[in-house]
DNA sequence: CTTTTCACATACCGATGGTATGTGGGGTAG
DNA sequence: CTACCCCACATACCATCGGTATGTGAAAAG
């Protein structure tokens, strides 16, 4: 057993991404159902044995994929928020790179639409919360400590906010309005501002 | 011709009627995926030949096991609204009855989770503004107009109340905690109340 | 009574997700 | 070097699925 990577041990990981690529890629254009195993193990060269090799069934590969997905949304909203030093920029910055996130295709289709019929809502919930969901979270949670939102109970609140902002993001996917980001930008930082302490 | 229903009439609405009652029980017990139209035809006590003579397939089913089902959420909302006279109880109650209604798991399955998956976003979200979407934007159109909300663009603040709530039913739904419809209800009339004129 | 129509039932099809088994080549022990 | 092993797949196969084409019997029309 060596300490570095094989052959053996680099295809396999080659084969992984392949899969996870090509099914990202269909299940964006075509969503769930509408993609074949036999569409995805074609286009990323490999046969149905691979896929149940690396994964345990659609479900799990689409699993794969979501969290892939929702890992660099999370990464693009938390480095939105880095940018920023204050709390309050943190967290419009957080939700404009979010909205703009939201809004691209495979983000759309399987983050947001086929996301939780697939998994369930409380799986996916789960996933949410581990990635972009979170950091509003404690975007809010600093909030109200430092006394800059009034205090209140924060779950509910990050909830209400995090189910405005993934509509928008679809709305704003299927509007070809110019002015859509801008117009639900204004209102979604009215409500934001309105929930500061006076 | 006869003007009064005869039995062939009567037969095929009974038909019918098992069909979208059974389809709407299994859709909302295990989702649109994990039911076949073997399991809605036995239950209904037909056949495929049946539900293929009055529906074009299993995603017709489904979309009229929907509307059904986003009828009597719009109905429910309307009703609660219409009890009122002054247009801001008129939103306020709407929201709260939507909050409720959209607790229930056929709702909530049907509805919310897979109806956006199965039928396509932009479809379900016409479907949607045929029924308790069109409530909110007309009730805040209502209230813009008579100067007790800033004037401001309706679309966009309807679509992100209209999210903000269809995630706060899931996640009521999905808790166990008995004061969440309380604490989302702080939460959401403080956000519908900031949007006032002072 | 004849004929047409309608509301299904029956039989069948290709494709799908899933499984069980085969295999070839790198890795390992001796 | 060699023999064995194991792992990353490939192949073959299966049950079930959504969907279609055709048959049928009763009610309605003439």
């Amino acid at each position: 057993m060596s300490a570095e990577t094989g052959r053996r041990a680099g295809q396999r990981e080659r084969t992984r991404r392949a899969l996870l690529r090509e099914g990202r890629r269909l299940f964006a254009e075509h969503g769930y159902g509408g993609v074949g195993l036999s569409g995805i193990v074609e286009a990323a060269e490999v046969t149905k044995g691979a896929l149940y090799h690396h994964f345990e069934g659609k479900p799990d590969l689409f699993r794969a994929v979501l969290e892939e997905v929702q890992g660099e949304v999370a990464d693009t909203v938390a480095g939105a928020a880095d940018a920023h030093g204050d709390p309050w920029d943190r967290l419009t910055a957080g939700c404009r790179a979010f909205l703009a996130a939201g809004t691209a295709p495979d983000v759309r289709r399987i983050m947001l639409v086929d996301g939780p019929a697939v998994l369930g809502w409380s799986a996916w919930r789960s996933l949410d919360e581990a990635g972009s969901a979170h950091h509003l979270h404690e975007a809010l949670t600093d909030l109200v400590e430092a006394g800059v939102l009034h205090p209140q109970p924060v779950t509910p609140l990050a909830h209400l906010l995090s189910g405005a902002m993934n509509e928008a993001a679809l709305w704003l996917a299927a509007s070809e309005d110019p002015d859509g980001l801008e117009d639900v930008w204004a209102a979604l930082s009215g409500m934001l501002e309105s929930l500061r302490t006076r």
